[in-house]
DNA sequence: TTGCTGACTTAAGCCTGCACAAGTCAGCTA
DNA sequence: TAGCTGACTTGTGCAGGCTTAAGTCAGCAA
């Protein structure tokens, strides 16, 4: 029986029961972000809230948390600190989203669109819009030729980065090209 | 100053001090999925892994652990529990993606894909193609134009879910179209 | 009928995340 | 110089997630 739902195996990960996801990337972005005050407050950053109590406030987290969880986001370089000054104000310090921070709201994106979907009886409490088009903004899965693609479509090979590290297998038994060898390994 | 990397609000969004996202579908969707082995586990539920044991081993979880979480799971409806059986054997249970579950899949390739850009030294273990065409498969935002859409050509509107709920704000000082009557308020 | 195996459950203890409450510290304003 | 405010830090205590270790239970195999 084809599993329904999941993903084809291609190469060296045939046999799924051959290796075992040690280097994950899934893992390694959880580990950084994987606490919802973390997404919260990345979510906030995207609306442009900026100050320490903005944070705390609208995310609705107390303001220990607040400094812990900006202190990490920005000690993994998702958010910056930066002085500023208005007039007759005392410096204060504003967070914003570094470029490596920005990045994840399309993961954000679909996170929320998923909310919108499956756990909001009302439909989508805010959405997004291309700006100027106006149409509705979603996440989905497309391939570099331009298609979309479902995901009864895809497949999983190994990448650049599976030599080094990604098998946990301690020889990897045939050595095989593992099909990216070929065609765009890049990105 | 315009704050880098942040998303326009428009409509009744527009002051960000009017408004709190107390019922933001990204806060609802941390509520099913924010621990590091849900998401996970639904990552090798997209790779093919049903049976308990399996789920455990390959996440690297303890066994408990792997019971409660997969509880959840099927009680939050993105598994279902399926008894079958191979010749010769006792009936098991296997674990599925239901729809709801595998609809995550963009969520979860986004947030592998921002590990492999920013966390793996040396390129993505793993990735994903679409199927038949062979090129690489990536998470994006796109409108419903078919326009790809940068992280700065967005702007926020209210929803259909936002008048029961969203606005945190007891009354809606004005009653005007909730998307861009205006338009580009700009900041 | 006894043993084995897959699929769990139960128990005990640690560590982290969180909230609440209170304290600190810098620098503008009065 | 005294107070105020924004931006934190420190302390306390609870709740949840995690691990290891051990127990349970069903049903095929010997």
């Amino acid at each position: 029986m084809p599993p329904a739902h999941s993903v084809q195996m291609t190469g060296r990960l045939n046999p799924r029961s051959g290796w075992t996801a040690s280097a994950c990337s899934l893992a390694r972005t959880l580990e950084v972000v994987s606490n919802r005050s973390c997404m919260l407050i990345l979510r906030e950053a995207f609306y442009g809230t900026s100050r320490f109590d903005d944070f705390a406030d609208r995310v609705g987290i107390s303001e220990p948390v607040a400094a812990a969880r900006l202190r990490e986001l920005v000690d993994a370089g998702l958010l910056t600190r930066e002085p500023y000054r208005e007039p007759g104000q005392r410096t204060r310090l504003a967070y914003r989203l570094t470029d490596k921070g920005a990045d994840l709201l399309p993961a954000l994106v679909a996170l929320m669109q998923w909310g919108d979907r499956w756990l909001a009886p009302t439909g989508a409490p805010v959405v997004y819009r291309h700006h100027g088009c106006g149409a509705i903004v979603h996440a989905e899965l497309s391939c570099a030729a331009g298609h979309a693609v479902g995901g009864d479509e895809l497949e999983l090979a190994t990448g650049p980065g599976s030599r080094s590290s990604t098998a946990s297998s301690p020889a990897a038994p045939h050595a095989g090209a593992p099909h990216a060898s070929i065609h765009g390994t890049g990105r």
